[in-house]
DNA sequence: ACAATTATAGTAACTATTATCATTATTGAT
DNA sequence: ATCAATAATGATAATAGTTACTATAATTGT
């Protein structure tokens, strides 16, 4: 299988994902790393947004109206998005750990993880 | 603003969603309902379904693979993704009630409802 | 039965994302 | 440092899912 090989776009597509307090979409990723690479193209944005979420590197965060978000911090945290203006946030909440196992009780399959989104009206919007 | 209307087509569309066990995607709903009406549009699917969506009748369920499900249990309760296949299933799990209020803590904006996507595989896929 | 208005079917348009492919960049070996 | 092998890129085309448009049909209240 392909070995990966290193690139300074995805470099700093993953640098900016790091440095990023909120949870930018493709577009957001490409409008910034312009900036430095000027002809990426936005087919390389994707294909390494993916890429690193493929690797763990980075989680896909999907919302109901149909943005797709990224977010560079990868230990285990719930999200908020807001109802009127769509944007994610994170939330300080401590990770359910025991909960996979209590869902897994009724259940035919074997259950891995759990991401949790809570809704409502962000400071902003209020 | 516009009032409802009955319509035939919608009827048929919640008819199905609320004897669907699993929880089909919009194209799956066509499928059916284009056996009894042959000539109902796809666009008329995907309006109706929102519709009753927004009237808090049906869920929208986004999944990570961009796939959108659709429920007709409107009784909050909790799903699982196979990670394989893409299917979405309901989970036996109680309500987490006190979570919302837990969340609420340290964020600015107001918190009204919450899912929860449980991800693995399911019991084909094993 | 009629007028007012909403919903539909059929189609076009749109948006987000992925695929394609010739060219460029990276890597490891010489 | 040069070179060959191969992965990644930029530019564009293609795709999939969904929404917008509009003339016609269905529904509703009178």
């Amino acid at each position: 299988m392909a070995t990966l090989k290193y690139s300074r776009q995805r470099e700093s597509i993953q640098e900016f994902l790091n440095s990023s307090c909120d949870h930018p979409t493709a577009d957001d990723v490409y409008m910034n790393v312009r900036q430095q690479y000027p002809n990426i193209s936005l087919g390389t944005v994707y294909r390494n947004l993916n890429l690193l979420a493929e690797l763990g590197e980075a989680i896909k965060i999907t919302t109901p109206n149909g943005g797709v978000h990224f977010d560079g911090r990868t230990e285990p945290h719930y999200h908020f998005c807001c109802n009127k203006c769509g944007n994610v946030l994170d939330l300080e909440l401590e990770q359910l750990n025991c909960i996979n196992e209590a869902a897994g009780k009724n259940f035919d399959g074997e259950i891995e993880s759990h991401a949790m989104m809570f809704y409502g009206t962000c400071k902003d919007c209020l």
